[in-house]
DNA sequence: GATTTTTCTGGGAGCGCTTCCAAGAACCCC
DNA sequence: GGGGTTCTTGGAAGCGCTCCCAGAAAAATC
């Protein structure tokens, strides 16, 4: 069995340099091609993939990095959608992928990535608001693609939603309902979503001429926040909770039924996801919908354009959101569900 | 910044084989290797991986295989604890890890992994009874790891649990209480685990005597299977159900409540593997302890030190589970719960 | 002090591939 | 039919590192 170019190349009488066309797709005449080819398929034969490298440059292999501990990780189908979105558009392109998870420093973590030496790009989550390893991906010249941004990141190529846009637009549609006393948990401390989430839900508060102090309690993402945000709100009288994500207003849900108060008519509550479980909370939450899966694949054709084409203008794209509207806002039948 | 050895060479005056001794800890004087380390330092040199890879047959890379749908994988924390245990005991050995994940189908994942070509070596869960992706593997003189083994198995490295000794152990258990007509929901056909816990559970049923026949019903693994198994086996009359998994215990945990039958007084409830959840079921769940995480932190070790000493003997660890007995078969408190 | 042994270092030969260059063959147009 | 293209191919020069070998220097031995 052939193991090298030059043994494939004497098996087949051609020289090394018209095997390496023929498996690259490089200018070969079809007769040629053929029986090159038919070689290829019988020796099974496969190229080494670190000279391959050594001589291009290209490895085609990306890194992911996702630094979330994997508690969370593997809990919230948030990552498991976005994962299998890039694995899909990667796959598309014979891209190998090494994926880094929360489970070390994010220094140490860096210093893999950059020791490693053979990625070609990365795509890295930029939830935080402040993180060296994103700063030091960027300073790295490593072509980075990152989900989500910070204001500093202008610059760089990312996927990312309009938080303070859609978090505007759910609030909106609380006020439009005829709620006054609009409460929001928020997401946790120092990330983008959070912050620009409170954002939003302060744009629309104002525009309406609604007051915001003191019903904002902060959240960490977590349905436990919910839980204990939702009690903080109640007590101060609300009569809607815009909750940062799906999962906080599961455990919003939680304490208002506690309370033996109503969803929506004593209190409306609002999510942000659109996860699997909002649809099926009882009742079935209003929340707003991203694609995370789609952001993904997003992310991955980004970076794949990035490396076809370097030097290339960094490439930012603001995926869609759309609001849902389900029972936890507004009683009745909604949404196709049984009568 | 120096981006060759032979630069750094020509910075501290020393020749490329001195600075690549350095770097890897060869045989160097103090005093060169003092003079070479500063600049190392200084210029934050990092070598080649590929150069490396291609001059030394080793990438320092390792393959990690997970071949479950990713929606079970994101759900279930036995993956997420595996995950952990692995990338902690690679990491230790600053070995990287490329993960797949089962979202293509298994031949794709073994091309796609032979052809990747730069891996050292992989681990791979190996839980079915017949698979492709496993028998390629061990095929392909990659140096392989299993977790779990199949009978045909017998001389590859594995790192496993006895799955029909702490099925046994279990279902002795239940005997030992005085139950009778112990039932069994299985985990999925065709898998390892699966079928070794029948076999334990049969070969305790048989050795006291008790017939198994009728009180055998199929699950998958699934917290469904426990629901729909449980109804099944209570309409045939049993005074204890062995779930072949702790999810498929909580389902059965939940008919019986809708049955407004009590456990473990009308009925006993055992499960396996003892993930977190287990302990705050209602009641607390007894169940088989395997140390899921120690398994990825053992199957990592076996690896590496297969790669250390090629041509050594196959390494196969069974690591001890544990009988853990809560209120689902005993009742009164156990277990240091609050009084 | 001469010889042997040990320690340290530099040179060089690859690892297996890509890719540039140039030469030859085949083709084209007027 | 000659000069110019275009296609196809082989040769050779690396890519940056490891590792073997042999020579030089240092240390140990008698």
């Amino acid at each position: 069995m052939a193991r090298t170019l030059d043994e494939l190349a004497a098996l087949s009488g051609v020289s090394r340099s018209t095997v390496s066309r023929v498996i690259n797709g490089g200018p070969v005449s079809e007769e040629t091609r053929r029986r090159v080819t038919e070689v290829l398929e019988r020796t099974g034969f496969r190229p080494n993939a670190a000279a391959r490298t050594l001589a291009s440059g290209r490895s085609g292999v990306v890194g992911v990095v996702i630094h979330v501990s994997p508690h969370l990780l593997f809990q919230d189908p948030y990552f498991s959608a976005l994962l299998q979105g890039m694995t899909d558009a990667l796959a598309e392109r014979a891209t190998g992928m090494m994926l880094w998870l929360g489970n070390r420093s994010k220094q140490e973590t860096l210093d893999q990535i950059l020791w490693m030496g053979l990625l070609d790009g990365v795509i890295v989550t930029a939830d935080q608001l402040d993180d060296p390893l994103v700063d030091g991906l960027l300073a790295s010249h490593l072509p980075t693609v990152l989900i989500g941004h910070r204001r500093a990141d202008g610059n760089a190529s990312y996927v990312d939603i309009d938080n303070v846009a859609a978090a505007d637009l759910m609030t909106s549609h609380l006020i439009g309902l005829n709620r006054r006393r609009i409460g929001h948990i928020t997401g946790r401390r120092r990330t983008v979503a959070g912050e620009d989430r409170i954002i939003g839900y302060g744009n629309a508060m104002a525009r309406a001429g609604l007051p915001s102090e003191g019903l904002i309690v902060e959240g960490d993402f977590r349905i436990g926040s919910g839980r204990s945000g939702a009690l903080e709100l109640l007590e101060r009288g609300v009569d809607a909770i815009f909750c940062a994500n799906d999962a906080t207003a599961a455990g919003a849900l939680e304490s208002i039924r506690a309370h033996d108060l109503c969803v929506p008519d004593d209190v409306a509550v609002a999510g942000f996801d659109d996860l699997g479980f909002a649809a099926h909370l009882d009742p079935p939450l209003t929340t707003i919908r991203q694609g995370v899966q789609a952001q993904g694949v997003e992310a991955a054709r980004t970076l794949l354009e990035l490396l076809r084409d370097r030097g290339r203008a960094p490439r930012r794209v603001i995926l869609p959101t759309e609001l849902v509207i389900r029972r936890s806002t507004v009683g009745g039948r909604k949404e196709g569900e049984p009568e």
